[in-house]
DNA sequence: TCAACAGTTTAGAATTATTATAATGTATAT
DNA sequence: ATATACATTATAATAATTCTAAACTGTTGA
């Protein structure tokens, strides 16, 4: 697939060098029907698979931030542990999977929209997400 | 204040030994009249101020997970790079404060009952958490 | 009361995730 | 084509957390 040339285009617009490694990166990450999530050690085993040459670890944390910072990319807190990243950048809520440490999407009609009625003085809201967590409903429940 | 033999107690009924370390913890945790939130290191600090001896960075660690184990702390995740823990253990949301990186707790009345729609086949929920990040209102806004 | 044991604490080493550094390489505008 | 600014790389550094093994201390039962 000819796509590589619309990931080009989309870098330079954000006023990133299309280099071989963001391309690289833009098509794993966006080269597929549904948005994903990952850590960023699932990246690079996706990316040393997919790769004839190696990429640097440094590579893929500072091209992982770049692309946050620009919107491509965003970051879901759920554990202190790792990060998890998630290449749907739409407001959006996610059921975290404890048995599996899994990450699913939640869709807009499966939550009510959230009505915050507290004001902090001074601040604003720039986000309302919900954790949903789940985990397997015969066995150990925490 | 001798509520000390009150955290005896207490620790003895969930199974941990009331040892100096742990009473002591239990002290600056609870002996204060509203729940807060912390980080290992913000305890590390406000115990070795309150202690003679120095407690080992370990025993923080170890008795703070024993503690959240037993239900006497809550770890709540917003940041990959710090755990943050309440003493409010009780089912709550949180708004975070991106410019102070402080915690503030929603009472219930701050947000209505959230209702999931989602059903996850063979899991149950564990939990649902609503995260608020705010900024200040006139500066950078992410 | 006291010995023995199991659970705890400790300091420091090890581990893991992430970030910084400095040299080398490369995309881009001229 | 070339200079320059930005990227990549390997490695070192850092930060948070966990592990380890030895020393210590509540607890239990004699």
């Amino acid at each position: 697939m000819p796509k590589n040339c619309n990931f080009i285009e989309k870098l330079r617009e954000v006023g990133l060098r299309p280099t071989k490694q963001r391309i690289k990166m833009c098509e794993v990450l966006y080269n597929r029907e549904k948005t994903f999530h990952f850590t960023i050690n699932d990246l690079v085993k996706m990316l040393s698979e997919e790769m004839s040459q190696k990429i640097s670890l440094a590579t893929v944390y500072n091209t992982v931030h770049a692309f946050e910072k620009k919107g491509y990319l965003k970051e879901i807190s759920i554990d202190s542990h790792k990060s998890y990243f998630d290449t749907n950048t739409s407001a959006h809520h996610h059921f975290f999977d404890e048995d599996t440490h899994e990450l699913i999407d939640c869709d807009e009609s499966d939550i009510d929209k959230i009505n915050i009625r507290k004001n902090i003085t001074g601040k604003k809201i720039n986000s309302v997400e919900v954790l949903v967590r789940v985990a397997s409903d015969n066995q150990n429940q925490k």
